[in-house]
DNA sequence: TGGGATTATTTGGGCGTCAATGGGTATATG
DNA sequence: CATATACCCATTGACGCCCAAATAATCCCA
């Protein structure tokens, strides 16, 4: 499976190191597993993470949006000057940058979430909220979580 | 025959393990048959699973909206990071999340109900009586149920 | 068409492998 | 030389694989 799904809770030990779940190492192309890019979630208090391969796929996002607005500026420096590239040793264990970890109110113990072509880093009580409350609000639109859910091709 | 269709009845072992019903391990694509895709389903307490493919092609649909609007996160969220997935073992038995079985309410032993394009997991007695409520539902409607029964194009 | 034989499926359990975690030591880097 | 990080090895528990028994479904022939 070349996607990150699901949710795993691992802890940081005294080191300062965390395993990247095994079935996320998988999701990594074959090429290159043993790199990752981490950088602050523009969005929630959460660190994103994904294969150093995706930063292409975000230049593109990023350079979909009108060149000359404030937003390009924006996303523009803060992800791409934030970016982090970080190694993951043969245990499948990496370190998480301080700056992030405070970014991130993480400590001891770390949540990943899958989030398809990337995952998520969050301290657990807060990812969990943060799942619970996108729930809640797609809810209100039952439909269209069916429909992403059941519709067929 | 590509559908999940009928119903079974399997015991969980000491292990945890279940029988995926054989009929719905054929029901898989033949590529991939060792590995399923489970989630919470948004209308019933319920478990809901089918084989990885749709989760490639939902991981498609979702990729094509606005990556920086709220919607994205949301539906990213409570997709892919709810989504389990699980292997199935050569006899064609596979584990259900601690996580799931609460929600269903399963103990010792599930139902399986085919959906055509996916099937449900049920503690057995709320999965018979969710059909029988369903039925009834259905048969107050009898007028529309024959027509959809019996109609020609 | 009944009923025993054959095959498929479900279920049970032993055991090896792998993932997560912990810690020692070498090596790099400033 | 001190701190940080990578590599190596060890431990634990969970999971996958293998083999086998029990149960269910199917076949086949008298």
């Amino acid at each position: 499976m070349d996607l990150f799904v699901s949710k795993y809770f691992n802890k940081i030990d005294k080191k300062g190191r965390i395993s990247l779940p095994s079935s996320f190492r998988n999701a990594l192309p074959k090429t290159n597993r043993n790199e990752i890019i981490l950088y602050k979630s523009i969005k929630s208090s959460s660190i994103e993470g994904c294969g150093v391969g995706r930063l292409k796929e975000i230049a593109k996002r990023i350079n979909n949006l009108d060149f000359f607005s404030e937003d390009y500026d924006d996303f523009s420096t803060s992800i791409f000057s934030e970016i982090i590239t970080t190694n993951v040793d043969k245990e499948g264990r990496f370190l998480i940058p301080e700056e992030l970890k405070l970014y991130a109110g993480i400590k001891t113990e770390a949540a990943f979430f899958g989030q398809g072509h990337f995952f998520q880093i969050w301290e657990p009580k807060q990812g969990l909220k943060n799942t619970e409350d996108s729930r809640r609000r797609l809810l209100k639109e039952k439909k269209s979580l069916r429909m992403m859910l059941t519709q067929q091709k």
